[in-house]
DNA sequence: ACCTGAACACCGTTCAAGT
DNA sequence: ACCTGAACACCGTTCAAGT
């Protein structure tokens, strides 16, 4: 008997199939951030991504699940851009403002990313950073004493979340003013 | 002819239908909070009014329309609170203070109201009382010059509408933590 | 005026049947 | 393995008909 050559068994060479993955989660960050979350229909987001319902769930098994594996997928792209910026050298107040810039970079490239995130109502993975830079200045001394790492990191955290949240709703150069005045409210040099 | 003595003609001395549109309203509130935007269904919400779902359309004409009154609703509950609030005496970022303190006490009377806020994606009324404190600030000189006013408004706005968020995910404990943190972030004395 | 049961189109999901 | 049309229960909404 002879064996052929190429994909003795198992999944064939180019793996289509996980591009088919990849192109149904594509296009649900598109539609989820064009229509919301209950507007992107199960129907709609397999025609977004040239494909019938039916077959789209030959891989995933339900909407929840797709929804799931979307936001891992947006968590994915952002997480490692937030985290090398939040590594570059400074006070830990310019480490918070880089991120902050970094995280208004990333929504400039992925245009339907911060739109999915509040759509979808997605735990941004800039808490897990900001938690990181906190703690280390925790252990460096340049937390204030009296005041508890995690709550400090939650409340930076809801500034950024709220933050991000309104890069959606303000136009523009508001929300680049807002900006500026979020990093002052790090700073502490607001008032 | 004889005239009858009450209610010659519209609504009725009990005004019960103002009375039904309230109950419906709290019903959805409390719907909306505990199950959810698209889990309140119409049909569900009606049944938590004690009707049907075709007679909750006599009161409004279709679920946007009733989920717009009901955010309306919420509102009117909340903002005559934080706007006493931010009107009591002491500095600028007292003030702040104080009104991050009578919001969290609001959510303590109204159980339903910050779940539902949250499940609905309502703006907050918080933004337009903190516009008020911040434009004080701005004519008393005690906002940094150079700053934007607006943006200022919209900072502190981002920041509490952060904690909000997550006032409905952390334990209580952690919560209370953040929420001090997020005082000393507005007074400038966090790092 | 207020309420209802029954119906409409549409959604998430399933399944038998195809290649 | 991957795809499909047709079907299921359920949702938002409408409507003719009741009081």
């Amino acid at each position: 008997m002879i064996m052929p050559l190429t994909s003795p068994r198992g999944r064939p060479a180019g793996t289509s199939s996980e591009e088919t993955r990849q192109r149904i989660i594509t296009a649900a960050i598109r539609r989820v951030a064009e229509v919301g979350r209950s507007g992107a229909t199960i129907r709609d987001i397999a025609a977004a991504a040239e494909m019938t319902s039916a077959s789209l769930y030959h891989y995933f098994p339900n909407k929840d699940e797709l929804m799931a594996a979307t936001v891992a997928a947006a968590r994915q792209i952002a997480l490692p851009r937030l985290h090398a910026a939040a590594q570059r050298s400074g006070t830990v107040t310019d480490r918070l403002a880089t991120m902050l810039a970094e995280a208004d970079r990333l929504s400039h490239d992925h245009p339907y990313l911060a739109a999915f995130e509040r759509a979808a109502g997605e735990v941004s993975p800039l808490r897990d950073v900001i938690g990181e830079v906190v703690g280390e200045a925790r252990r460096v001394g340049s937390l204030a004493t009296g005041i508890d790492t995690d709550g400090a990191a939650d409340a930076i955290y809801a500034l950024t979340r709220g933050l991000t949240e309104q890069a959606a709703q303000l136009p523009p150069e508001a929300y680049r003013a807002t900006l500026r005045c979020a990093e002052d409210l790090l700073r502490g040099t607001l008032f």
